[in-house]
Formats: C-alpha cells, structure tokens, sequence
DNA sequence: GGCTTATGCGCAG
DNA sequence: TGCGCCTAAGCCA
C-alpha cells in the first residue's frame, strides 16, 4: 500500500481523528514500549507526513516517526478497542478511534531536531503545499541516470514509488531508460502537474488509479477495470498483458532491484 | 498449509 | 548487489 499518498492520507485521518487530545499510547508487541510509555496521555500536537515518511508530535519535542517500509500498515477503527492480536507495534487511541501500527520499517522516538533532519534529506513532495517542481528539475535536468532511477530517488522527489514511477513514465510516452539531462522541460512541467493530480487522487481514493478516461481522450469508452493491486492501472504489474491503448505486451524488467513496467511501443525512446 | 511476492530502504561488503 | 526487516495476500496443493 504505501507510497506517499497513503502516508499523506494518514497524517489527515490522525490529525483529524487525535490531534490537540490526549491520545493513548501503547506498544502491546514491545518493540516501541518504553518510548509508549513516555507518551501515554500526553496531547498528540499535530499529524504530518512528508513522501513516506509519517511523524507525530507530541508537545513541542517529541515526534513519533513512522516508515511502513514494503508491508507495514496503519490500520484505523472505531471504538471500543479490540484485544491485540499478533505483532501489534504501536496503538494509538483517542476519544472515538483507536489506530494499529503493524510492520514498519521504522517506529521510533524523535526529537523535534532529529525528525526534521530527516526532512531535510527528502527531495520537494507533490503532495505538500510548498512542493517546489523547479527544484527537482535543477537535480533531474542535471543528471545521467535514467528517470526510472530519479524518481525513485527520495532525495530527488519525495512519495513516488514503484506504481507511480511506472504510471507516470507511461502517461508522458517516457522510456524508462530516458535519461533525467534528455528530457525537455515542457515534459517535465507537465509531468510534474499530472503527478500532483494523480496524488492527490490517491489521497482522496486510497489507492493508485492512473487510467483515467475523464482527462485522457485516447481513453473514451475504456471499461474500467480493476487491477490485482486494487486501483486501475496502464502498465504496474501488467507483464505480459496487452497495452490498454495499443495491444503490444507489457514488458517487465528488474531495474536497481526493484521491478519495472512499460509498454516498449508507447514508450519508445 | 506452504510458498511466493510486494506500492521500501538501510546496510554490509 | 544482495540481504534482512517482519506482514499480509494471493496462489498452489
């Protein structure tokens, strides 16, 4: 599930489900128990995230960052509270909800310094307001790697992940293997606005729709159809399937150790 | 029930 | 480049 429209999407259901209250806090696996213990009761200050990245304050020095890695999850529900089952990293519970942190990459106790350090390697994010697209032009338009290694670089631009990468290169006819000084930056500024609209639906949704026939003429008349994944996709995951828009097999390649997907007909260099 | 895979990433070497 | 993290879902038998 998590790329940065997860993370922003729950950064918005804590801020407005437990921030400015006392919030409960404990950690039935262990793993996070003695920092729980420091934070139980104390008033939950503010709910943010930056691309991946999930941190709650606490007071003014405390935050709690949060990274659910490959297969972590924040689950939500009303109360009353359920037992724990299983390795439950962090609870969360408030007047109305409670919140189940299970398999991060990162659970861990911050000071207010610490946290924004962490910030501060992150490249501009599509989803905050202050997302800067000149910003990540001056890395990209600089650089020899391919795109499909730029925008999966945190550093570089902040919540794109695997699903995104793979859209976004597909909804601008972009080899994957275009490099970040070969592309024009009519490209890039259009690609830039697409993803923030495509994020941003994310948030909204839940999960990563791409194919959309409301803003894509070439899509008139597509019968939507959900992917293996949960949202509706041109190319993520769809190795070996015909391209939506012209039929040729979806090609898949390890790239950098993760996997990569395009159509080699729309996406020709 | 077991095996594979995964929308991530830091670290060892 | 490959491993480990530590979880859930999908697939097979």
């Amino acid at each position: 599930m998590p790329e940065g429209h997860t993370l922003h999407r729950l950064a918005k259901r804590h801020q407005k489900l437990f921030a400015r209250r006392p919030v409960r806090v404990s950690s039935p696996q262990g793993r996070f128990a003695d920092a729980a213990a420091v934070l139980d009761g104390r008033v939950l200050t503010r709910a943010e995230a930056h691309g991946k990245h999930l941190f709650h304050t606490f007071g003014r020095d405390e935050v709690v960052h949060v990274h659910l890695g490959l297969y972590g999850t924040f689950d939500e529900a009303e109360l009353p509270v359920e037992p724990p089952r299983g390795q439950l990293r962090l609870r969360l519970e408030g007047d109305t909800h409670y919140a189940d942190l299970r398999g991060p990459t990162a659970c861990e106790l911050l000071t207010r310094a610490e946290a924004l350090a962490i910030r501060d390697r992150l490249g501009p994010d599509p989803l905050r307001r202050d997302f800067d697209p000149e910003r990540v032009w001056t890395r990209i338009s600089k650089s020899t790697s391919p795109l499909a290694t730029l925008l999966m670089d945190q550093k570089v631009i902040s919540g794109v992940g695997n699903v995104y990468r793979a859209e976004l290169l597909f909804r601008h006819n972009l080899d994957p293997q275009t490099t970040g000084k070969a592309l024009d930056r009519g490209t890039w500024d259009a690609m830039a606005a697409d993803l923030v609209l495509l994020m941003k639906d994310g948030v909204r949704k839940g999960r990563i729709d791409t194919v959309r026939p409301e803003d894509d003429p070439r899509r008139k008349g597509f019968a939507a159809r959900k992917d293996r994944h949960g949202g509706e996709v041109y190319v993520y995951r769809r190795a070996g399937m015909p391209c939506h828009l012209c039929g040729t097999e979806v090609r898949t390649a390890t790239h950098q150790a993760r996997n990569l997907f395009w159509c080699p007909t729309c996406q020709a260099s």
